[in-house]
RNA sequence: GCCGAAGUGGCGGAACUGGCAGACGCGCCGGACUCAAAAUCCGGUGGGGCUCACCCCCCGUGUGGGUUCGACUCCCACCUUCGGCACCA
């Protein structure tokens, strides 16, 4: 094979894009004498074309998969389609005359095309997608799984209400102060019965998991750390005056419990209409109630929202002290939190002490700070530090942190409360009223109430012709075929689920599904998931640190107690990158700023493309586009080419390892070499700075062109040789075209994507002298070279020999030297 | 408000364990090639000073302190930007 003189990506790129795709390259064993590697990037949603964000992923991706593999890895290395979400349903809504299930698969063909052409090693025998009848087939029997197990429930409640999604969103999916995750709209609640999985059972367990996770960034783990939310305290319960009911609140200061003065409901707390009833205040109250529950979350949580509250004419008796306090609603107050109450205590907590203040509610101190005597009169903001307990008759004197202790055993004794934890995690709602998801497989049967669609009725099948509209309700329901069934249990008429599911259930388990992609007879092939599983790399954006990244934790735990995976985490290691930026912003539509990866790749080729965006940042960092940038990227291609390509037939004549021992230029050369394959290697498998790899090529490159500079007769063949040959191995992970072109062009047999990763040779990076930089008072003041190995005091004594060392020193006392053997001496000198 | 990350030339970024700040690339300047241009190749390029040729000196990694022979790197205080959470009892 010859090679051209002129680069020509396009020739080059679509030929191998065919023969890879003939030889099937990327294939994978499942089972292989070589150790697994599973390399994974978050699928897409199939939302037109690939953009800049997709370029990067995939790109970091495939260097690390065909770095994995040129290292003796079975790679696997698969890619699917998140293809189930709402897009699709509102484009059909909007345009009238589009099937979801068309515009889907279409964007599917294109967005694959896309990936062809950038030459990511995908097997492609393993895609996926998760709004195939065979895999929500499976979507639909996990679903039953956790059904079984008592995971899976339906119930009322005020739930995240998207009214421009027209469907109700998990927690998980609201964002800022209760905007929609998805259309940024404001989020309304409403009460509705809905399906949810018990994500809240597994909180602990997600929790202490987190440190399994030491391959994970630390910002992550910190995020669902806080999005779990676990706090310690107590439950108390207050008797009510005159009634027989109790309010119970939680706390994590049951130490401060002498100092409650008042306690208060959340406006919604389902006591606060039996207290009223019949009192003065009853209609005050109902207004108040009316009002702030009219409100929506982002008024009510603002963050300079003023506290407001009401006294209901109802009083509790502190369980401790037999107290009366008055009980108040107000608008601070969660109900969704702990138990929707909280014990006033404004002499040790702010929110209280504002409160308080605020209505002229009491203040009582029962924690005095070491050396301090604090004055409920005028203190100006609340005390929650550490002290001691006062007023608080039998604990008084103990530290607070004991009085913690103390005051629950006591509750515990007299029964009147319990040591708790409490956490911020809420139950994952899944329930959605849309039609383009995996139907929820279940049945409402007047006799038999709520039946599981039994798993040989798999999958339910998700109907074609549906009328799409924004009622609010799914399309589904309007659907008579779909939503008549039978019932499972006693054969009589029944009415099918008509939500579907949150496509993020989808997302939960696709990677277990690419191990065993047509499998028909279960989820996945038992044997096939415990060799593949855990994933080794994982790599995706930060937007999912909560969301996905969290019920694919979930899932996996669930997975794990039935038996059916043997990990307890579904990702080892985790890659989060950063955005791409066009001057300085995200690139986005509204603001005109997208570089659109098809033009890229066809003025400059998928090579250059994927060098641009690993060159231009770390995977980690946000990336600021450059046309110009890419355009040097291109540069650099042309210029491996210009030097590789004239040496097609120099290059196979000459032997593969240099004989002998070398010496000067050609020593030069080799240590080069050697140097940049350390580099190469290090920067890719330990610190995934590719950026700083591709420098370290790009030096090789301007070494290989000095060396050419050389004249013949004084190179060394087989310097040049090797040297052009880890070059192109090296290059091979980040622009596999050019490298399998050049590779193949220079005489090599069989493609370079199957060869092994160069390994340096430490013997080649030895240099025979060393510059040794010398200091004086800290600042450098003159270069020595020395011969290499030399002891310390030699070259201690070479350097203060230096006639600028003594030029500089003369009339000073040399007070300290201090060297670092093979860097540096500092001189200390007055 | 709380939590987290980041501030380095004209720009993207590098400096891995406290040891030559600015690798590599872009841009810019100069030279070679050319009738000319593009492309390419070679060289220069943080700021300031100086007998602006050589040499040499000073300043310089957001700000102000500190530790150290030596600090982009460690410590304290602060400023700015970005991301997450948001009355969590």
């Amino acid at each position: 094979m010859s090679l051209k003189e002129r680069y020509d990506f396009r020739e080059i790129e679509k030929k191998w894009r065919q023969r890879w795709a003939e030889q099937e390259l990327y294939a994978v064993e499942d089972f292989s004498a070589r150790p697994k590697f599973y390399c994974l990037e978050m699928f897409p949603y199939p939302s037109g074309k690939l953009h800049m964000g997709h370029i990067r992923n995939y790109s970091i991706g495939d260097v690390l998969a065909r770095f994995k593999t040129m290292q003796g890895y079975n790679v696997l290395h698969p890619m699917g389609w998140d293809a189930f979400g709402l897009p699709a349903e509102n484009a059909a809504i909007k345009h009238g005359n589009i099937h979801p299930a068309d515009w889907t698969m279409a964007n599917i063909r294109t967005m694959r095309e896309q990936l062809k052409q950038l030459g990511v090693s995908y097997d492609w025998r393993r895609e996926i997608a998760t709004c195939h009848p065979g895999y929500y087939k499976w979507t639909q029997w996990l679903f039953l799984q956790l059904y079984h197990r008592g995971l899976a429930y339906r119930k009322k409640a005020a739930v995240n209400w998207c009214p421009s999604c027209t469907t109700v969103l998990a927690n998980e999916q609201v964002i800022g102060a209760g905007v929609c995750e998805r259309c940024k709209t404001e989020v309304e609640k409403r009460e509705l019965e809905q399906w949810f999985f018990k994500i809240t059972d597994y909180a602990q367990r997600l929790l202490d998991d987190l440190q399994l996770l030491t391959g994970w960034p630390e910002k992550v783990k910190i995020m669902q750390e806080n999005w779990i939310g676990r706090s310690e305290g107590a439950e108390i319960r207050f008797p009510v005056a005159g009634m027989n009911e109790e309010i119970t609140v939680f706390t994590t200061r049951p130490d401060t419990v002498f100092g409650v003065t008042y306690m208060v409901l959340a406006p919604e707390h389902p006591l606060v209409e039996k207290l009223i009833a019949g009192r003065a205040q009853a209609q005050a109250v109902r207004s108040f109630v009316r009002e702030v529950s009219r409100l929506s979350e982002i008024n009510r949580t603002a963050a300079d929202a003023e506290k407001t509250g009401l006294f209901t004419g109802a009083s509790c008796l502190n369980p401790l002290t037999g107290e009366q306090v008055p009980i108040l609603v107000a608008n601070y107050v969660l109900l969704e939190y702990g138990t929707g109450a909280v014990m006033g205590v404004p002499a040790h907590d702010q929110r209280d002490f504002e409160f308080a203040r605020k209505y002229n509610l009491p203040v009582r101190v029962v924690i005095q700070p070491p050396g301090e005597e604090l004055d409920p009169a005028t203190m100006t903001e609340a005390y929650v530090g550490e002290g001691i307990m006062v007023n608080s008759g039998v604990f008084n004197g103990l530290p607070n942190q004991e009085g913690i202790r103390a005051v629950i055993k006591y509750l515990e004794e007299k029964g009147l409360g319990r040591g708790r934890v409490n956490y911020r995690l809420r139950d994952w709602l899944i329930s959605r009223q849309r039609y383009w998801g995996a139907p929820i497989p279940i049945v409402y049967c007047d006799r038999c109430g709520i039946v599981p669609v039994p798993e040989k009725d798999l999958p339910v099948m998700l109907p074609y012709d549906v009328a799409f509209k924004p009622t609010g309700q799914s399309p589904l329901a309007d659907c008579p075929d779909f939503l008549h069934a039978d019932c499972p249990a006693c054969g009589g008429p029944a009415r099918r689920e008509t939500d579907t599911m949150d496509t993020f259930m989808c997302s939960s388990w696709y990677y277990y599904r690419y191990t065993s992609p047509r499998e028909e007879a279960a989820a996945w092939d038992k044997a096939k998931v415990d060799h593949w599983l855990p994933v080794d790399q994982y790599i995706g954006g930060v937007e999912h640190a909560i969301l996905h990244l969290l019920y694919s934790r979930f899932f996996t735990k669930v997975l794990y107690d039935l038996g059916l995976v043997s990990n307890v985490e579904p990702f080892t290691n985790l890659l989060t990158q950063g955005m791409v930026l066009k001057d300085g912003a995200k690139m986005s539509k509204s603001k005109g700023n997208i570089v659109s990866p098809e033009e890229i790749i066809e003025t400059y080729g998928a090579d250059t493309a994927r060098l641009f965006i690993l060159f231009a940042a770390p995977p980690e960092r946000d990336l600021e586009w450059s046309d110009q940038g890419v355009e040097g990227c291109s540069r650099f291609l042309n210029r491996v080419w210009r030097l590789v390509a004239p040496l097609a037939e120099e290059l196979p004549a000459a032997p593969s390892i240099p004989a002998g021992e070398l010496t000067g230029v050609n020593r030069e050369m080799r240590r080069l070499t050697h140097q940049t394959i350390k580099k190469v290697t290090e920067d890719i498998a330990v610190r995934f700075n590719f950026n700083t790899a591709v420098s370290a090529i790009m030096e090789l490159v301007n070494g290989l062109y000095q060396y050419r500079e050389v004249p013949a007769a004084d190179r060394d063949p087989a310097v040049l040789r090797e040297a052009v040959e880890s070059l192109l191995l090296l290059l091979a992970p980040f622009a596999p075209f050019i490298a399998e072109e050049l590779w193949q062009g220079t005489g090599h047999r069989g493609s370079i994507h199957k060869q092994s990763w160069p390994e340096y040779d430490p013997a080649a990076l030895v240099e025979e002298e060393v510059t040794i930089v010398v200091q004086i008072n800290g600042r450098v003041r003159d270069r020595v070279v020395v011969p290499r190995g030399i002891s310390t005091d030699e070259m201690v004594d070479r350097v203060l020999a230096q006639p600028r060392v003594r030029q500089l020193t003369e009339g000073k006392r040399i007070k300290k030297v201090i060297p670092v053997p093979g860097k540096l001496v500092n001189i200390v000198a007055s």
